[in-house]
DNA sequence: CTGAAAGCGCTAACAT
DNA sequence: ATGTTAGCGCTTTCAG
């Protein structure tokens, strides 16, 4: 690699010092229209591109926020990027993006690399429920907002989206087609949104008078496809096999359909589905999914919004906020069937 | 934010020298343990992290490698990166992980924000054809390394999957289930994939004795699922209508599924249909879809690769190659269906 | 084995 | 309007 060009060989070159060389970059208009044009030659001449840690390691702060998300290959995380990274680069600032891969070690390794980075602050979807990555995380002082997730304590934002009330509406939806019970597929349930969603289901339970008996349960080890398959086995080995089935999301429910088409089963004649987040495959699946719809690009919007809030120049009047936004249910093909009694 | 602590107070409060607390990080072998010991102490209790930037500052160049992909909504994509990452974490650099979203000026901002940055390297699946924002790139001297594209210049390594070969494989297969004719939903001919596919379906024609004529044509604007939607709705309206489409992507496939279903067509009677990637989601697709499967993960693995050999000690002894990887046809329902002459 | 000091490239006072 | 200069926090000779 060539001799890297600094700021030093530009003022140089334009006859300048690097001061001036600096303003013209920062403050372009508190410098002389010919002097400017002159160093602004010299810049290009000798491709000079500013450094960044030099420039970081002055102003304490980098100018990057990380986003650090459970499944980057979940279609709703992408989507939280998506809406985040809209926000941060409309303010001049990079996004990282990392993916935890729901391992708290993991976590914790980027974590660290975070603040070693001196990043501006972090959105992050926590995979260690303790907060023990978190709660050693804070004390460097980086803001953080949490996104999917309520944050306990007031020590920051959040931005999620009512769990418990996705999932009455998905459980809701299927006792109104006439199904007697419901099966929930759910994910770890060291996760707190499959236990809000969990709850939700119950609540739907008792407001039609059935009690948490009613509510079959299988627990998936994971969030993706293949944990959805292994999920649609155990519900065929069900017996008597539920009519109905609510997935905590919807690549679980893909997974599910993938089994109960392997085993030649109808949905939803023989098996109606739920799934949650409404991915855009959720539309494409082979039976298109009814889902509970979650507004992730905003989510991650609102998120970054408040972190920048929280980082900028009206820092003082930040106040924490937990917002909660409200998921929305999308009857599709999966459940478009009325059970008769 | 309170004081950021530093090497300096590390070391006052440890009664050593700066250097030797920079000796316990990176060297403790050289350091007598009972100093280490009482260093690492003061390190805890103060809980001191060291400054990416400032370390950077003096190597030159950061321990983070960039990867700028076209579409973070691919799934294909997301794999490439975890491969990528995957070897970038053994090495212990981080991944910073970018969407061009095929867009070219959004590309030249990223490769600027990654001068800026002194990234270790980049991996890149470039949206500009013309080339000029990586000629513009090649400048600064970071090495690079093209993905799912072939490097036209010898300027640096690529990793990329056969494109004409797979277009081969997709359109031979059609054909030898008796369709006399194809239909090419492409994406953006701008992309040199999705010419190469055409040029691979056209080989594949060759061999059977048809001419160009043989394929019809559609172009879509972008390769993902809303805009198969519209190109389903095109081949709908052609006449005689196609009994058999190939498409440039699993997306672009999955849309022409959803539009077919809407005009109740069935797949693989009315219409067989072929895509491309073999994303997770093509097996679970309405029809489980025939796709040709790229080794998405590999290349993103060896492309790493091929960078950290770039950058890492051996670097003197790198010579750069092209790698190109073979694809490989899924056969599902989407096809499996015997045309009557 | 440990300490002292130079400087990486930049910005922001301060001085002219 | 422009020049000078002092660090930001760290690594790395070079002495001791």
């Amino acid at each position: 690699m060539a001799h890297t060009v600094g700021i030093k060989e530009v003022a140089r070159q334009a006859g300048v010092s690097v001061g001036t060389v600096s303003n013209v970059i920062n403050r372009p208009h508190m410098v002389a229209e010919e002097t400017r044009q002159r160093v602004q030659a010299a810049i290009d001449e000798l491709g000079y591109v500013r450094s960044e840690s030099a420039r970081q390691l002055r102003a304490g702060q980098s100018r990057i926020i990380a986003l650090l998300v459970l499944d980057m290959a979940n279609p709703f995380f992408v989507d939280v990027a998506t809406g985040a990274e809209r926000v941060a680069r409309a303010s001049k600032l990079g996004v990282m993006l990392c993916n935890s891969a729901q391992s708290t070690s993991e976590e914790a390794d980027y974590l660290g690399l975070f603040a070693e980075q001196r990043v501006r602050g972090v959105l992050v979807t926590p995979a260690d429920l303790s907060g023990r990555s978190l709660t050693d995380f804070r004390r460097h002082g980086i803001p953080f907002v949490f996104v999917d997730r309520v944050l306990p304590s007031a020590e920051g934002c959040s931005v999620s989206v009512d769990d418990v009330l996705g999932g009455t509406l998905a459980v809701r939806h299927l006792l109104a087609q006439g199904h007697p019970e419901v099966a929930y597929v759910s994910g770890p349930m060291s996760l707190q949104q499959c236990q809000d969603r969990r709850q939700g289901a119950l609540a739907a339970l008792a407001e039609a008078g059935l009690d948490e008996s009613a509510l079959r349960h299988v627990e998936a080890a994971r969030l993706d496809v293949p944990a959805g398959r292994e999920a649609g086995a155990a519900l065929l080995r069900m017996s008597p096999r539920p009519s109905a089935v609510f997935c905590a999301n919807d690549l679980l429910a893909l997974g599910v359909l993938q089994a109960l088409f392997a085993a030649e089963l109808r949905v939803p004649q023989d098996m109606a589905l739920v799934g949650y987040d409404d991915i855009e495959f959720a539309a494409a699946a082979a039976v298109p999914l009814t889902s509970v719809r979650q507004p992730a690009v905003r989510m991650g919007r609102q998120a970054a919004e408040l972190l920048l809030e929280e980082t900028g120049e009206a820092a003082q009047s930040h106040r924490h906020q937990r917002i909660v936004l409200e998921p929305e249910l999308v009857v599709r093909e999966s459940t478009r069937w009325t059970r008769r009694a």
